[in-house]
DNA sequence: TAAAACAAGTACGTCAGCGTATGGATATTG
DNA sequence: CAATATCCATACGCTGACGTACTTGTTTTA
């Protein structure tokens, strides 16, 4: 019954946070200013004072994806030593495990028709695939053949997110530890 | 100058093909009936004519292409023969290239948050794993590790549409020949 | 504690999209 | 060629969503 927050007034953020929970649940057309303001408990009035209209609002939610995905990926980055190769089972399981990438297929729909998100997305992409690369690197394979495997790998791990999103992640993780190994064996 | 068609008067069938086209470009939630009746230089009459309303529209439309991915899969089973192996890069090579298997991410977006699609996309799903099993046993992969593979194989394909799209096919084609060999390749 | 800054409420105008009703136009068929 | 079935246009009412203008309430801070 006790609200987690005392919700006495709402920020900027409170915004976003309603605003990446609607996206996520029913897609970017359905973030409307007094859908949020409703399931926010508040009338627009507060919207445009925090935003100049619904466009600074998508706007905002996508540079806070991208912080939080950059954030997310050199998090990762610090986090695992040691042998390469159980580090790229390490950093799958970190991916599937990560309440944050549950997001990506939302944003992806959205970057479909959407240049500026389309952008954002692209941005992080890189930044993953740089990062994966250079795990393949490290795990001894040639620069041609990293980026290779480093690719099958993301676009597998993409592909996922789209067909199974009804199983567990316990299911989820068991599959990809075991499969990554097919990415990890020598050519 | 000249139309295609005659297009004197519309079918059913008019009306679907451009919701296609429009779910393709736009989104599920821009095919709107006013929308597609300005394209087809038509007024709305014509349209609550041939539909009840827009939600049988939608309707018409994923079952529509539930048909038609049927049928795609159907047809490449009778397509090829011969070398298993061969029979796997076939395939791909043919997803890929097939126009239609374009339109599986809007179709993907649209399910995500649509119950009914959701229901055909696992369906479609079903059937091209299926399928594909079939075609890494052939190849001579025992019942667990075919469907492994042919799963794996999958959402990299899935995953693949999702970030290259602006990529021409024939490169898309040329990486996935050189990289099938990589699930093809016995453990 | 009064003033300033901050946050939210209220009321309104506008527009796009859905669906209905009804009449007009064009084929098709007897 | 007249009658019927098919197809489309026009006009309307309704709703939800955007954004604006203005007011009201609530914290901070001077």
């Amino acid at each position: 019954m006790s609200e987690k927050q005392k919700t006495k007034r709402l920020t900027r953020l409170s915004w976003i946070k309603c605003a990446f929970d609607t996206l996520y649940e029913d897609g970017i057309e359905q973030v409307r200013v007094e859908r949020l303001a409703k399931k926010l408990k508040v009338t627009k009035g507060s919207f445009y004072w925090h935003f100049k209209d619904r466009s600074e609002l998508l706007e905002a939610l996508i540079e806070y994806w991208n912080e939080e995905m950059t954030k997310t990926v050199l998090q990762n980055a610090e986090m695992f030593h040691g042998d390469p190769q159980k580090r790229i089972v390490s950093t799958l399981t970190y991916i599937v495990s990560n309440e944050r990438t549950k997001y990506d297929p939302a944003v992806r729909a959205w970057a479909n028709h959407d240049p500026k998100a389309k952008k954002y997305v692209e941005k992080v992409d890189k930044l993953r695939l740089t990062f994966l690369i250079a795990l393949f690197s490290d795990a001894g394979f040639d620069p041609e053949e990293s980026e290779i495997r480093a690719r099958m790998l993301y676009y597998y791990v993409l592909g996922e997110a789209y067909v199974t999103r009804k199983e567990s992640r316990a299911v989820r993780l068991r599959r990809i530890e075991n499969k990554a190994r097919i990415f990890i064996a020598p050519s």
